[in-house]
DNA sequence: AATGATACTCGGC
DNA sequence: TTACGGCCGAGTATCATT
């Protein structure tokens, strides 16, 4: 076992070590970041091995016409030739026409299954996992491995091994003091990746980069920093708090300064669902009240069987339109607690009416009904809990 | 004025 | 030249309560 170099608590050797990385104390917190590549089409070519090579793209196909539909995700031949996620199916196909690429549905059902026997595994690695979505985990390693980077790094190529063996995935893993350093990380090098950025690389390490490539930092963000002339890291590490608490408000402006400084307090912490939704594409777009209605029974009566497997109460039933322009409405109500979306239809029913007096003139292309403010019937409580 | 709840939008995957 | 899913959680403005 190599020595890992260290300097007792604290002493200062000011350089970082050039030749072989040696950090100068434990770290304070360790944590990681678990992304699994392509997901959704690593696990079609782990099951058709007949696939690999090829463009893959997944698609979630609405049923309106033969094609109409988003692509959900792309394996990185695929992406190659310009698929990207969120793309129109037409669009993914004409990139592609005249290669080998294959178009799959998505079997979202298989890769729960996939996701949750690899977060199984993840948390037999970490001293606390929070899952982030069904391909990614933040994990929180400070304890196991006492702060030393190097037996984080021996955990994560434990972790790429296993997810390998076990389910036929790579994956790719960041490594930081933080949250938000160890995601930076994850982003700098996929698939297969392994980053590690220590807390005395960290300004290093974010200092060139973009804001908008900064997680949390979209095109909106990125837009009034240029404007005030922040291009960069480095460049938002230096505008003054109070300058962007003005622009941004309190909570965003605080934020946004101390992730262009590697800083990053929020713990990996468990997460607990906060929202049950159901939606689905109209055969032909509409504003026909009993039309639209129909299809949301339907949803709301596989919200309930949702809720009722799950042992899961709601205080708030929100209806969602998405209409001809793709743009998303809602309209929600919180009401005592229930557990059945049934006996709640005449309230999906007013809430409709009153969005459709609202919006005279947009038709209805999706529809969705959505259940929040969620509490745990059978076993814990939680805040909203109030039996 | 402060706090918490609610309604709604936005964007990531 | 167009083309277009189904989820999720976070953020924020506004309202109600004290």
């Amino acid at each position: 076992m190599p020595e890992e170099g260290l300097v007792g608590g604290g002493r200062l050797t000011e350089r970082t070590g050039e030749q072989g990385s040696v950090p100068k104390e434990r770290a304070s917190r360790i944590v990681m970041l678990v992304d699994l590549d392509s997901f959704y089409a690593s696990v079609e070519e782990q099951r058709h091995p007949e696939l690999r090579g090829r463009p893959v793209v997944i698609c979630m196909f609405s049923g309106r016409t033969e094609d109409s539909g988003a692509v959900a995700t792309a394996n990185y031949r695929a992406r190659a030739l310009g698929v990207k996620a969120g793309m129109p199916i037409p669009l993914a196909k004409r990139l592609v026409k005249e290669g080998d690429a294959v178009f799959l549905p998505a079997d979202r059902e298989h890769y729960r299954e996939v996701s949750d026997r690899i977060m199984e595994i993840l948390g037999e690695e970490a001293d606390a996992l929070e899952q982030v979505s069904i391909d990614e985990a933040y994990l929180d390693v400070t304890a196991r491995t006492g702060g030393l980077w190097r037996e984080a790094e021996r955990i994560a190529s434990q972790i790429k091994g296993r997810i390998r063996e076990q389910e036929g995935v790579t994956c790719s893993i960041g490594i930081g003091p933080n949250k938000f350093v160890a995601k930076m990380a994850t982003s700098r090098q996929k698939p297969d990746g392994l980053t590690i950025v220590r807390e005395e690389e960290v300004q290093e390490f974010l200092a060139p980069l973009l804001v908008e490539e900064l997680h949390g930092v979209g095109p909106k963000t990125a837009e009034a920093l240029r404007e005030m002339g922040v291009i960069t890291a480095k460049d938002l590490a230096q505008v003054d708090v109070q300058e962007l608490v003005g622009i941004f408000g309190e909570a965003r402006g605080v934020y946004l300064k101390e992730i262009a400084r590697g800083i990053d307090p929020s713990p990996v912490a468990k997460r607990e669902r906060t929202q049950f939704s159901r939606i689905a594409t109209l055969k032909e777009d509409t504003r026909d009240e009993d039309a639209i209605m129909e299809r949301m029974v339907e949803l709301g009566d596989q919200l309930e069987r949702k809720l009722t497997e799950t042992n899961v109460g709601f205080r708030t039933l929100s209806i969602i339109l998405i209409d001809t322009r793709l743009r998303t409405h809602t309209k929600s109500e919180t009401l005592p607690h229930s557990r059945s979306v049934r006996e709640k239809i005449p309230i999906v029913r007013r809430l409709l009416q009153e969005w459709l007096a609202e919006q005279g003139a947009s038709l209805v292309r999706r529809v969705g009904v959505r259940v929040s403010n969620l509490s745990h019937v059978g076993s814990q409580r939680t805040l909203t809990d109030f039996g």
